[in-house]
DNA sequence: ATGCATCCTGTAGCGACTACAGGATCAAGG
DNA sequence: CCTTGATCCTGTAGTCGCTACAGGATGCAT
């Protein structure tokens, strides 16, 4: 039978959050004070102490963080998933748009390697009286 | 004939050499500070004055960057095209190691598209009880 | 002479952290 | 009880590659 002591959610340093969510002490209290997470609950030494919540909502904007989003996309994706609800359209919107600019970067990525693995194709690596790397960098016009 | 006045190389003011290279004044002074372009000589008054060489080597950092490449690495494979010369290996283990950042830059933008797209395409863009987005960022446990 | 463009220096801001310095506190072992 | 080492605290400065001012001094054309 679950006693009302289980319903006292886990008291945790930042220590164990960190190592719990994967994230940098310093990046946590880096994230309080940009407000990015709400400031936690202190012990009488001023110790912060935080619960399960705490350590789902940096799991979320880890997870947000790698998939690339910008802390200022994050911020929007917790406020739709805040209170009002029934905002899925604009989650999709955001994602979407963050979709087309990865989609872009990878194009761009695409054709620089082409470029750099072409041009590095030509280097013989011997001291030939050229280097097609820097000679690229010297004269290239278009992209 | 060309006389000794063809030698005396055209003299840029920052504004025109900011036209010419494609890089903002202002980067061009940043430049300067960090020891990335020598500074020039100045006139009397003290406005900077450049000549052809400037231009072209504003132009190679320009065109380094628009590949990717982090001004450090522009530092030294500007050292190697250098006095020394003959050092085209050097600057092809550079170029080499830079393809192999991009790549990985792109395998993992296409690990990311991918999931994103899949995600993206379960939303109904309807108050569907859930959303699908929010969901993945929720629970996600592996990449 | 006037007015506007261009230039100058210097500083602060961006994003997303990271890396200290210099202390305070906690927990465990002796 | 005391000491030691781990963990925590605040605050500041550094990273990268710029960009954006503020507040002033020139240059050039009319």
């Amino acid at each position: 039978m679950p006693t009302i002591t289980d319903a006292r959610a886990e008291r945790l340093t930042i220590g164990r959050l960190s190592e719990r969510a994967g994230v940098n002490i310093e990046t946590i209290r880096y994230y309080e004070k940009i407000v990015m997470l709400p400031a936690p609950p202190r012990t009488q030494s001023g110790r912060r102490i935080y619960g399960l919540a705490e350590s789902r909502l940096l799991g979320f904007i880890r997870r947000s963080r790698e998939l690339g989003f910008s802390l200022n996309e994050v911020r929007a994706l917790l406020r739709l998933g805040g209170p009002h609800k029934a905002s899925c359209r604009e989650v999709r919107t955001i994602a979407a748009r963050h979709l087309d600019d990865i989609r872009a970067k990878i194009a761009d990525l695409r054709k620089l390697e082409r470029l750099l693995a072409k041009t590095i194709a030509q280097c013989t690596g011997t001291s030939a009286p050229t280097c097609p790397v820097l000679d690229i960098l010297d004269n290239r016009r278009s992209q």
